[in-house]
DNA sequence: CTCTTTCAACTACACATGTAATCGTCGGTC
DNA sequence: GACCGACGATTACATGTGTAGTTGAAAGAG
């Protein structure tokens, strides 16, 4: 398989506008991200362009323009990025982030109440899924 | 304050030695990661100037030669780092990030035990705490 | 048909990062 | 006291990233 692409700070918030309603034309994202950000067109069509040439995203020719869908999934994206900072950062497993979280950050209670659905979901697994 | 200072991958690396112990000189450093990975030993020269440059680290001379400590402690990193993806990734709240390992990756044993005990310590919070 | 607008394609450029190599100096070896 | 080797300091260079500008061609205005 073609080796996982690279997702900058930048282009993914171009993913993001994709994300959310797909496809669009260059133009319709340059308008989305105009409500978050100051970017000039050109840098959001250059971002697009890269984006392109990662097969982050795939492009169909309507007329004139193109429009542009996500090729990577959103939810992959999420999980190379939590796995790479666990890696990076708490020595690959998914304790230390919590120990971290529970000492340093004060939890929402939709925090706590997420926590404790992952919990509970562990303590009982559904009906014809066994735990071990 | 001074504006937080990104610290990129391979620097990170360098700085995990140096929050193992510390103080060391460039050599020592060298040599411990020598043991993980095949970098030259110019290559951690240049990651420990560029960390002094970026005031994570300092450095007091020692005879001919300087021996380096963190300056940036790991814990502030590791913060900086998890708010960085919770922002960037997960809309800025710890939940959805939840969710995502509860349904998309294994929890290990000790991550399972490290989420009871948080979720301990929300039920029972420690005497002179009420819980709202 | 010619002129203008509008895209996409290509180019630009500074700063960060990974990955070193070279230079200059200080201290020790004969 | 001239030379060598060890360090830090400086420089190098390709690739990635943020942030655009320039070019060329095609579609619409008259």
């Amino acid at each position: 398989m073609p080796k996982p692409v690279a997702i900058s700070e930048a282009e993914s918030r171009v993913m993001e506008v994709l994300w959310q309603r797909a496809p669009q034309s260059a133009d319709e994202v340059v308008e989305a991200l105009r409500q978050s950000t100051d970017w000039h067109e050109k840098t959001i069509k250059t971002l697009l362009n890269r984006l392109l040439a990662k097969r982050a995203l795939s492009a169909q020719k309507d007329g004139r323009r193109y429009l542009y869908s996500p090729q990577l999934q959103r939810e992959e994206w999420q999980a190379r990025e939590s796995r790479s900072l666990l890696d990076r950062v708490f020595g690959g497993s998914l304790a230390p982030l919590l120990v971290h979280f529970s000492e340093h950050e004060k939890l929402s209670a939709r925090d706590v109440a997420e926590l404790r659905k992952l919990v509970d979901a562990i303590d009982k697994p559904r009906p014809g899924k066994r735990s071990r």
